[in-house]
DNA sequence: TAGATTGTTAATCGATTAACAATC
DNA sequence: TAGATTGTTAATCGATTAACAATC
């Protein structure tokens, strides 16, 4: 526990000099957001049996600029080779440990509506390096029944289920009401990353980390650019 | 109507003064990318039952913060009253008109598997003005079927699907290795604003709008803030 | 060596924040 | 009027882009 909060502002303290220079000091915010679709991108390359690429045919793949790409991956360290390229297995290693997917994560899903169903059953997640370890929902009717191989649990087990899977990130498909409070038991039982769907603002603590995806902005956002493509077809 | 338009590099061009000057010029992708947050947040204190708010209030509602809501609003136009604060239902409706949501936008779904079905039964695209009017899956055995309320199409369909509901956006629900086919025929029967469920970057030409939800990399960005936290809890 | 391509620098661009004059 | 709060400005901050020296 002697862990300094990480991203703050000031100038970062070197207690000790790590004998193995760690990956990455920092990286911003916008290049983490972007290292998944590399990641998805050097699987797909992979697949089709390159072993090398260029920062122009991997950014091509990834749909970014070549000097994105290669300005993000700086920041990793230096993992490519003038003249050459990148070796597609090893950039994918250390983007896999950048991201923390050494290990399985386990994940909780609280509510299982429609879309935490749709999500329990998803199979990008086991895929991508997580796996679901327990399904909650406040609903008495749905709590004891079985979704994707697990028995759904009731609201009063959230703490438990957590704690058992050892999860310590979740994915909130509660309606907009309950979301808040759904979200200060997650936190409460040791949950630090919430992947969000209520269309409601999330208040954390300092150390949680939300992402919030809201279905209905999106396409709200989409209208915006549509809005005066609108057509009087006859 | 001798001010001239502030915050713009070029000298834009003028050609015929608008009796009704339209309510925003340019609006930054960022402050876009905000407004059905603050659409939502203002839906929530009106139901709560609050006629005027200032920025300190719906700043917190949208958890973004007063500084930022301000400025963003101020791209749309002066909506607020200094000393008072914003009239909740007309800032609403201001919003409404620059997101182009004045008449439900008809939304077509491709890719009727779990996450399509789920979308296609999803009552927060119909609260945000939208109508699913179209569904289409190449598998045969789901074509034909019955979904929220609608009959799934087959593939061969989907320009038929796309221009019988005079749909201009659509989802994407269908397997990576699919989805850039689906895109560009989307395209080719008019979509313009695409929600992309596919974990794959979609070529688009100019003019088309894409919004990419890849779920396993939400987990995975979270997973990156996550990664030092690991509890070695005994 | 010559050609290719990275990693990095510097310039540009856009977004956020803080402060406050305007004004209800 | 005094207090409250907007709309806007200027300063800061972060992200993107372009160019190229380093180097395989």
């Amino acid at each position: 526990m002697g862990a300094r909060p990480p991203g703050s502002t000031d100038a970062p303290p070197r207690d000790a000099a790590p004998l193995v220079r760690p990956a990455a000091r920092t990286v911003p915010p916008s290049t983490v957001a972007r290292l998944p679709g590399y990641l998805r991108a050097l699987a797909e390359v992979e697949a089709q049996g390159v072993r090398t690429a260029s920062s122009d045919a991997l950014a091509d793949v990834a749909g970014v600029s070549p000097a994105q790409l290669r300005k993000d991956l700086s920041f990793l360290g230096s993992h490519g080779t003038r003249g050459v390229g990148y070796d597609v297995a090893h950039l994918r290693g250390q983007i896999g440990v950048v991201l923390g997917l050494t290990r399985q994560r386990p994940v909780v899903i609280v509510g299982l509506g429609n879309m935490g169903h749709a999500l329990a059953n998803y199979p990008g997640f086991t895929e991508r390096g997580f796996v679901v370890v327990g399904l909650v929902d406040a609903d008495p009717r749905v709590a004891g029944t079985q979704v994707a191989g697990l028995r759904v649990e009731p609201a009063e087990r959230l703490a438990d289920v957590v704690r058992e899977g050892g999860a310590t990130m979740a994915v909130i498909t509660v309606p907009a009401g309950a979301a808040q409070d759904v979200c200060e038991r997650l936190v409460a039982a040791g949950v630090r990353g919430i992947l969000n769907f209520a269309p409601r603002a999330l208040q954390v603590p300092d150390g949680v980390d939300v992402r919030s995806v809201d279905l209905g902005s999106e396409l709200q956002i989409l209208a915006f650019h549509d809005r005066r493509k609108a057509q009087p077809s006859g």
